[in-house]
DNA sequence: CGGCGTTTTGAGAGAGCTCAACATCGGTGG
DNA sequence: CCACCGATGTTGAGCTCTCTCAAAACGCCG
């Protein structure tokens, strides 16, 4: 969900850059809400209390990630946000998201499909989570993101932050992508995975 | 995500309803959007082919929820919905919602809210899946999902429900709600649970 | 009363996690 | 140029925890 699918460049160079040091709170529960956050960089998690004083993790949102999207819509922010390692963000104004939206309907609509398609994209991660052999889930990872052919997955970083992703241990999916291998269900290639076209007996 | 929550007169009134057998489609991928669904009654399971030919289920959605949103957005639909069970929809035909949206910042507004915390409420819940633990799981969803007191949580139905919002089995989030109950954790009531104020030692 | 779904507890097995060891690769500095 | 270091990649072995299968109590509704 990258600013750059549906901000034009009135709103990009709106775009302030901040750097947040390791512990640090980029914004806390109560107060007023400015604008919509990108983190460019490092790791932020978003908490709240617990009853018993201990922190209640919401979310954790890696670089390309906005934060406080629904935040845009209430007048104070309802979570803490604080970096997990040192960090840099740029915050896009709320007033200047508004007025934009305001006055180009194509950008409110390009923004809201943006939402959609992120709450497309979370439901089948959800659904994938469901799954619960790490086998299977790899392949549902594998059939879901396969690309125009069908059957060539990009991989978009390391195996371990795909393991991450799937909820898994890299262990396991470095086990699982083994034994695939193995059966020649899929192939592994540089930075991406082929899979076989037909079914495998 | 209920429709009532954004959408005025205008656009409910245009809703039409409309029952689908189990086994039965609601749309096909390739199909022309004609307008956003709601789930009445029943269940769907949104899908797409696999290179083999097999079925991926992308989503699952229950009555209440609603489906199709990012192909509000796009002129075809791409995924299938298949009726698991025999239910009932209602359409909320697209040129209507964008008449009212172009119409109505203040609805486009609304709808774009319903998005944002939709999106907020998916990552809260897949963070919860990070935790592998049944019981601080549990423990995350009682603390995550307590009403205004900071305490008291409103079952929203069967313990068998929760453990499938959960992705754990029933027994062994029975288990899990008896542990903490005998620990003093919580407390059963009719319908809801209380969580003690203090960490127990 | 009888049937069905939820609730509850028990026992066992399997799958993934944990811990561990080692290979590999890229970068860094002497 | 090479030694060193850290992170990723890879494989092994054991253990823990949840799932699975089972059985029974309970409540609700026809």
């Amino acid at each position: 969900m990258s600013v750059n699918d549906w901000a034009p460049p009135t709103i990009r160079e709106a775009g302030i850059a901040r750097r947040v040091a390791a512990g640090q709170a980029l914004f806390r529960r109560g107060e007023r809400v400015i604008g919509l956050y990108e983190v460019i960089e490092g790791r932020f998690r978003l908490t709240r209390p617990n009853v018993d004083g201990s922190e209640i993790v919401l979310y954790v949102a890696e670089a390309g990630e906005t934060i406080a999207e629904a935040s845009l819509f209430s007048p104070k922010y309802h979570c803490d946000a604080i970096a997990v390692t040192d960090a840099m963000i740029r915050m896009y104004p709320k007033g200047t998201m508004f007025a934009e939206f305001q006055r180009s309907p194509e950008v409110a609509k390009k923004y809201m499909a943006t939402l959609a398609g992120e709450v497309m994209n979370l439901r089948t991660r959800l659904e994938q989570r469901n799954i619960r052999s790490a086998r299977d889930r790899v392949r549902h990872y594998l059939a879901v993101n396969a690309g125009p052919d069908g059957r060539t997955v990009q991989l978009r970083g390391t195996v371990k932050e795909l393991a991450a992703e799937l909820g898994l241990t890299h262990e396991a999916v470095y086990r699982v992508l083994s034994e695939l291998t193995a059966h020649g269900e899929i192939e592994r290639l540089e930075g991406s995975i082929r899979l076989a076209k037909k079914p495998v007996a």
